[in-house]
Order: C-alpha cells, then sequence, then structure tokens
DNA sequence: AATGAAATGAGAGCGCG
DNA sequence: CGCGCTCTCATTTCATT
C-alpha cells in the first residue's frame, strides 16, 4: 500500500514540505509527475496531515512554555472523552497525551507569562472537579522541539 | 519591527503554509507581493523557522509514543548542555525539554515498540551515569498535538 | 496500474512606478 | 505598497511499459 518510495517522501516533506518535486524525484529516482501523484495520494489518505509553518516561540513576544501532569478523579472513558475535548479547543494548550501510569493527562502548553498561566488553571484545572491535582514543570529550554516521525529510510 | 498584518499572516501560515499568498493577501487586505515580502522577512529573520509536513504517526507503521522524565544526578549546565546535545542526535526523541522542578528533563519518544524502546533506554538512560532515575509514560492517545504558538489575531 | 514526456495553468519572485 | 511581468513549479494530458 505504501512503499518505500513513499516513505522517502514523507522523509524528505516532513524535513521540508517547500522543497520542489522535482528536487525529490531527483533524489530518490522518479521524475516530478511521479512524485506529485503520490504526494496527492499520501494528502488524501490522510497520512500527511497537514502541512505547517513552524514559528520560533521565543522571537515572538514573550512565550512560557510550561508542562502540566494531570491526576484524575474518575478515570471512566466518557470522562476522559470530555477532558480531551475541552483540552482541545483551548488554543494554549498545544499537545495533549492522555497516558498510563500514575497520572493521567500530560499538557505541552504556551502561555504569555506566568501570571496569565496562574489565571487559566483556574478555570481550566481548578474549576474542573473530576481533576484531583495537577503539577506544573516550567520549561526553561527547549532543545529539539518536532514532530518528525522515525523512518529509518536512507536516501 | 513586526506588526499585526505579520501576526496575522503567521496565524495562517501555521495551520496551513500552502495557502497561495494571494489568498492571504484577501484574508488580510494586502496584495499578494507584499504578503510574499513579508514572509520572506519572517523566514529571513528566523521567525518561521521551518516549514513541514506532519505525518500521522498512527497511519504509519505501528508506534509507541512514551514521554519520559528525567531526574539528573548533577546539573551543572556543561553536564545539562551535554545531555541536551545527546538527546538531539536521537531520532526517536521528537521533542526535549529542559525544565525545572523536581525532574531536569522532559522528553517526547516516537519508538516502533516497547522492546525498542526497552533497548534504546539501556546504552541512553541506564547508560548514562549523570541520569539518577527517569520515568516512562506511555501515550495511549493524542487528542491534540501541533505546534501552533497562541498569537491572539482575528483573521 | 504506474510511469515519463510534453503541454498547460497556477503561483512565486522581481523590478517598476 | 500595488501593478504587471517573467519564470519556476505544480498539475493535467496522453502515450508507453
Amino acid at each position: 500500500m505504501i512503499d518505500n518510495l513513499d516513505y522517502k517522501i514523507l522523509e524528505i516533506l516532513q524535513k521540508d514540505n517547500l522543497t520542489p518535486q522535482r528536487e525529490i524525484g531527483d533524489k530518490i529516482g522518479l521524475s516530478a509527475p511521479a512524485v506529485q501523484r503520490r504526494i496527492k495520494k499520501l494528502r488524501d489518505e490522510g497520512i500527511i496531515e497537514k502541512d505547517i509553518s513552524i514559528i520560533d516561540r521565543d522571537k515572538i513576544g514573550s512565550n512560557v512554555t510550561v508542562l502540566v501532569e494531570i491526576f484524575l478523579e474518575r478515570k471512566k472513558i466518557e470522562e476522559i472523552d470530555l477532558l480531551k475535548k475541552e483540552f482541545s479547543c483551548v488554543p494554549e494548550i498545544q499537545q495533549c497525551f492522555h497516558i498510563t501510569g500514575e497520572s493521567d493527562f500530560f499538557l505541552v502548553m504556551v502561555v504569555p507569562s506566568m501570571t496569565y498561566y496562574e489565571s487559566i488553571t483556574r478555570t481550566l484545572f481548578f474549576g474542573n472537579e473530576n481533576i484531583k491535582r495537577f503539577r506544573t514543570s516550567v520549561v526553561m529550554g527547549i532543545s529539539k522541539n518536532s514532530l518528525e516521525i522515525p523512518l529509518n529510510v536512507s536516501l
């Protein structure tokens, strides 16, 4: 269904999706239209979810990144789904992981200040009776920040 | 230096960087060349870090996402920097946060299996004498996964 | 069914006023 | 900044294997 050439294309696009199709073709030994057809298929099938620009958060106003671990009172699937949906709507929440272990959710958040974070916790966490407690870590530095999937293909 | 129109452009590009410049121009009330000049400036200044395709990890082989919290023995800046550099080279590590609080690092990793993860921990964590202990959480589901920065601009 | 070559069309890039 | 040009690149068509 998805062969080695597709993997090679994905490997290139997840590093730089503005790479010309002809250039991709040269690298993997295919013509530009062939590459184009494969990319279209990958998009149609949702294997390529989206195409985005990554913004340097340090160069754009003052932003604080915080990590939040959340411990729930009740862990029924309906309650989990409810929280997922609620968190998804909050723009300050970049990433939301539902996890196993001691805690139940893990969030990566970006806020303009700690004061702002404090105020947002009041409604988002303290205001939710199903959240038993939460633990906040402040990020000092980000040395790697990508969503690249390891594909193990060589160009 | 960077005005409201730039913010609006960033807001669009961080959702979809394949949006035509003319379409962006229509939305924010600018001509296509003007948009292009601004985008070029944003790229040159590194405010736009990179442009990438996001791949759906669930549709591409079997992948397990794990979160790792790391507690260090010594927390000198040289030791921190050394670890940052080491972690950055590991393709399975998507994100590496240096944090304050009880623990020192937080990693988001993507691995083909838990067996693979177990073997990678042997060299990466157990093999490092500065890592006191680490705590692993397995991700059951990801309900939000973006690197969008909240910009608070309305289109 | 998937490919490559050639033709078409859309969009990026650049100089001009 | 907008206008209009040029050129690159994406996309379609079509013949071929």
